[in-house]
RNA sequence: GGGCGCUUAGCUCAGCGGUAGAGCACUACCUUGACAUGGUAGGGGUCAGAGGUUCAAUCCCUCUAGCGCCCACCA
């Protein structure tokens, strides 16, 4: 006996353990070696992580998929793993060592260092791997990879230096975007802009002080969101300040100690004087160059530019372009953003004696970028330098995982070359190979690809795949994938140049230490993403040529947020075709972003963070994946509410009920049952309604329409089986039917149900897994678990006789309801129900029926009669007259006002299809099929209006 | 500045050329033997606004307004 309600925790458990033990999710089974494959890569989540509701969607999605794929017969392989997540991971662990008050990372050193990672790894990183299970994600958990573990390290290391071979991967001395929090470089796309605007105003035209004090609260606050303008004085060929001064705008007054040029454009008529002058560089005394550049915009700032090669990224071309006249990079900052002037050759060379250097370097050597900046701006003003501070809205940009400004820095760097490496997988995805899902996603795709810059992946990190470049004293570097192999490289190189005796050489090659001093490695390690770029290839066994990577290569469907085509679909598609060289994945669905119930952005600094472990420990695993699923339209964002994940626990237990009433009446599986064989048109009605939602929700997965299948299985479960057909079969069932008719109906239910689990298991796995286990329980043996299908047979269709007499039946009882509802009869009123003058095919329906319709309608006994009694209430139900002998009962006014309110209806109906068929122009162009319909519905509202008017007369007659 | 998308019932959202839909919320009634995590009935929408295309527009096109996102932008 079934308890009262669904147990989900308990269901969750053994579902799971079965799984586990059939071994339900392993990719390549006996059973399946001649079936076709269906593969998924996971999207890694970070080794950091914590399951959050982008998660719970994302693999939410792939599982519907893996599922519904599994049991249809193919050989699944969910490809599960981890991502080692770079920074993430060592500001964990280092955040780990200060709180336990450790030695931190540089005093730890870096082996010790990595090796505490991996410690940590170890102990708190799978996490996220068990909370992906309690989501009843069907990975294949045996095959579960790291980006970090040995074989993925191969391919990272043979792809790397392989694209060095060819040219793709270089290293470079160019500005990067430098996180002074990690003293690292990172890529473009980890740079966020962030919205500043500052209220701060003041000018030297108001005659007032600068009040620095009230400045330095302001910027303490924030430290953008100003525009400064200052002077720089004009000197002549001899270095004399001719008096003139050019104003100049900057929203990072410190960078001006960098500046080497002035720019103006070519055009401006009120520089024109100046170009190929000088000016004395405020404080400094520097004197630098006033430059014509077209970059230079009259409109913006003050029409003048002052140029920093060194900290932003169009000065630098700037500088290029203007080297001849002084304009090289000076670098005025550290790598942790601190202003540095002693010891920067750079900065003091052309200083003029008289400056006062000591002074400067006191007030500014070692100070942060951003406490430099309001020293910087007061000096300028107590110099008279300063002409004014305005507020000014710009974005100013922050790195998206230490949340602090970032800076353009030079720096040497390692570069892929993704202008190469884009083409063919722009190509790809124009010829349609790879697919994205919504088709829009392309575009933003085809931009992003199209105007690529050159990836830096090397990263000042000690977390990471250590990049596979050994330097030698001469001053050559080499890549390889091995040390011995850089070594031997090295050796063979260094003989050649000259830089070793052939001796020399070969006493160096036997003597490992001697050999580790000579060359050093490259301390920096691979940006995260190049790891999880390889992922489609590297996780199924690449470099090698395994049997997985034979079969699963190219992947089915890459199922992931919009958020990362950039950071990982894009770099997949580069890297999977030039190595395979094939693409990824046929199809890329990209699903939209969790938000809270008003729509922004889930953050743990706004706390609108809604955790899925507690939602699926307060509704469930199989609510909430329903959930996510049926709102997973396509090109939406989901705004995710509980009452609605409430809602489908309720779906959950509804079903579980439907099955404990089956279970009570005796609705036991056949062995062999035939759909085709039986009889009973209600039993008919069902299979045909059953397999046309199997159909449904089938064609709705293949089509990524996830809320289109969740909805076909909610309203069929709902709506038709529980609504309709379990009323309906309730007289058979409890009933002294005949004993045949019994039996069908019961085995009918019983595989109906069967059908409901299969089709639903894609979306709540547990709950049909123990439903199909206790309804296994009975009946003839189940092949296996449910999670190995099989998915409902489809092809079985209603015939249009039984959905006539069901369907009129449905709407006979649906139409007395709601009379009685509105007339205010009391359920406890058992009418009489007399048919007028029906048809052969009613009177028999309503006799088939009439236990049914009298549980269902409250009715009493059923009659036939030529005409209505007086005062009785009439009914037109596809074009049967009812009557429901109600006089003295109900209200007649309000019975008369109900009746015209339906004519009226009536009415409008008929005059909107009456003016359309009047419509030449319509008649003329619309389809047949369309004039038919309308023809039909015409017919159909005027015979209804007829007998309503007659209606609505015999009542005028009482 | 460039691009993408959204605006449909009180709320959250489907639908996207031919009779406006769901869930939740709301109202009334129902302790009916699967289920009150339930049942029955009901109210509620000039489908943002203005033009246009079409026999026909919530759906296609243009514009306007509001909202959101992505990319670029530290004068």
């Amino acid at each position: 006996m079934m308890d009262k309600s669904f147990d989900f925790a308990a269901a969750e458990g053994r579902a799971s353990a079965l799984w586990e033990e059939t071994g339900a999710f392993r990719a390549g089974r006996p059973d399946r070696t001649a079936a076709q494959p269906f593969c998924v890569v996971i999207p890694p989540p970070n080794v950091t992580g914590n399951l959050h509701m982008g998660h719970a969607l994302n693999n939410t999605l792939q599982d519907v998929l893996c599922r519904y794929w599994r049991m249809s017969g193919r050989d699944v392989l969910w490809q599960p793993g981890v991502d080692h997540a770079g920074i993430a991971t060592q500001m964990v662990v280092e955040r780990q060592l200060m709180e336990r008050q450790e030695p931190d990372r540089r005093a730890l050193g870096r082996k010790a260092f990595v090796e505490r990672v991996w410690a940590w790894k170890a102990e708190s990183g799978g996490a996220i791997v068990a909370q992906l299970k309690r989501l009843g994600a069907s990975c294949d958990w045996s095959r579960e990879r790291f980006t970090l573990d040995e074989g993925l390290s191969r391919a990272v290391v043979k792809v790397f230096a392989q694209l060095y071979r060819e040219g793709l991967v270089y290293k470079d001395k160019r500005l990067v975007n430098w996180d002074p929090k990690f003293q690292t470089a990172i890529s473009d796309l980890e740079v966020v802009q962030v919205e500043s605007k500052g209220s701060f105003k003041w000018s030297r035209e108001d005659g007032a002080p600068l009040d620095a004090a009230a400045l330095a609260k302001v910027l303490a606050k924030n430290p953008n969101g100003h525009l400064y303008y200052f002077e720089y004085p004009v000197v002549d060929d001899g270095g004399d300040e001719t008096g003139e001064r050019i104003t100049v705008a900057t929203t990072r007054p410190e960078t001006m100690l960098g500046d080497t040029a002035v720019a103006v454009h070519p055009d401006d008529p009120r520089y024109q004087h100046l170009i190929g002058r000088r000016v004395r560089l405020p404080l400094v005394g520097r004197l630098i160059a006033i430059v014509a550049d077209e970059y230079s915009d009259p409109e913006k700032g003050a029409g003048a530019v002052k140029i920093t090669p060194a900290h932003d990224f169009n000065d630098f071309e700037v500088g290029k372009r203007h080297e001849a006249e002084g304009a090289r990079p000076i670098n005025i900052l550290d790598a942790q953003g601190r202003v540095t002037l002693r010891g920067n050759v750079d900065f003091f060379e052309g200083l003029e004696s008289d400056n006062d250097h000591a002074r400067l370097i006191a007030a500014l050597h070692g100070q942060d970028r951003f406490v430099a900046r309001s020293r910087i701006v007061e000096m300028m003003a107590l110099a008279g330098l300063l002409a004014r501070i305005e507020p000014h809205a710009h974005a100013v940009p922050h790195g998206d995982r230490s949340n602090v400004v970032i800076e353009p820095w030079l720096t040497d760097q390692w570069y892929v070359d993704a202008k190469t490496l884009a083409e063919p997988a722009i190509e790809a995805v124009r010829d349609g190979k790879t697919q994205f899902v919504p088709k829009t996603w392309e575009k933003t795709y085809f931009d992003w690809l199209g105007n690529i810059q050159p990836w830096c992946v090397s990263r000042q990190l000690w977390w990471g795949h250590q990049i596979p470049a050994w330097y030698a004293p001469w001053g050559a570097v080499y890549v390889e994938e091995t040390e011995e192999a850089a070594y031997a490289a090295g050796l063979a190189d260094g003989v050649e140049r000259g830089a070793l005796a052939q001796a020399e050489a070969q006493a160096l090659a036997s003597d490992p230490a001697r050999l580790a001093e000579t060359f050093t490695r490259d301390e920096d390690v691979l940006d995260t993403w190049f790891s999880s770029a390889l992922w489609p290839f590297s996780t199924l066994g690449w470099p090698d040529e395994t049997a997985e990577l034979k079969r699963f290569y190219p992947t089915d469907t890459l199922v992931t947020g919009f958020d990362i085509i950039f950071f990982w679909v894009a770099r997949m598609m580069m890297m999977g075709l030039h190595f395979m060289p094939e693409i990824p994945f046929r199809d890329v669905y990209i699903h939209a972003l969790v938000r809270d119930e008003r729509g922004a952005k889930m953050s743990k600094s706004k706390g609108n963070v809604i955790d899925p472990i507690d939602l699926i420990d307060r509704f469930g695993a199989d609510a909430l994946r329903f959930t996510l699923a049926a709102m997973a339209a396509q090109g939406r964002d989901v705004k995710l509410s509980e009452a609605r994940i409430e809602g489908y626990r309720n779906f959950a237990t509804k079903l579980w009920n439907a099955s404990r009433f089956a279970e009570m009446n005796g609705c036991v599986r056949v062995e062999g049952f035939d759909p085709s064989a039986v009889r009973e048109p209600l039993n008919r009605w069902i299979l045909g309604e059953a397999a046309q939602a199997a159909a449904e929700t089938a064609g709705a997965i293949e089509a990524y329409r996830f809320n289109d299948a969740a909805n076909a299985v909610y309203r069929f479960v709902w709506s038709v089986f529980c609504d309709w057909h379990l009323e309906l079969a309730k007289p058979v069932l409890q009933g002294p039917a005949d004993p045949a008719a019994k039996a069908e109906s019961r085995a009918t239910i019983a595989h109906v149900l069967d059908t409901i689990y299969a089709m639903l298991h894609p979306f709540m796995p547990f709950l049909t897994e123990e439903l199909w286990a206790i309804t296994g329980e009975t009946g003839p043996r189940r092949a296996g678990p449910l999670a190995l299908g099989p998915w409902p047979a489809q092809g079985f269709e209603v015939d249009a006789e039984v959905e006539a007499e069901i369907g009129w039946v449905a709407d006979l009882i649906a139409e007395i309801r709601s009379v009685r509802s509105e007339m205010g009869v009391a359920p406890s009123n058992l009418t009489p129900l007399i048919l007028i003058a029906p048809s052969e095919r009613a009177g028999k329906s309503a006799r088939a029926w009439s236990e049914s319709i009298g549980r269902l309608a409250r009715v009493g006994s059923i009659e036939t009669a030529q005409a209505a009694p007086p005062g009785a209430l009439l009914l037109v139900v596809r074009g049967e007259t009812v009557a429901l002998p109600l006089a003295g009962v109900v209200d007649l006014t309000a019975e008369r006002a109900r009746l015209d309110r339906e004519i009226a209806k009536e009415k409008l109906e008929i005059a909107k299809v009456v003016a359309k068929l009047g419509n030449d122009d319509f008649v003329a162009r619309a389809p047949e099929e369309i004039i038919a319909e309308h023809q039909e519905r015409l017919e159909t509202f005027q015979a209804r209006l007829v007998k309503l008017n007659n209606a609505r007369e015999r009542l005028e007659r009482i």
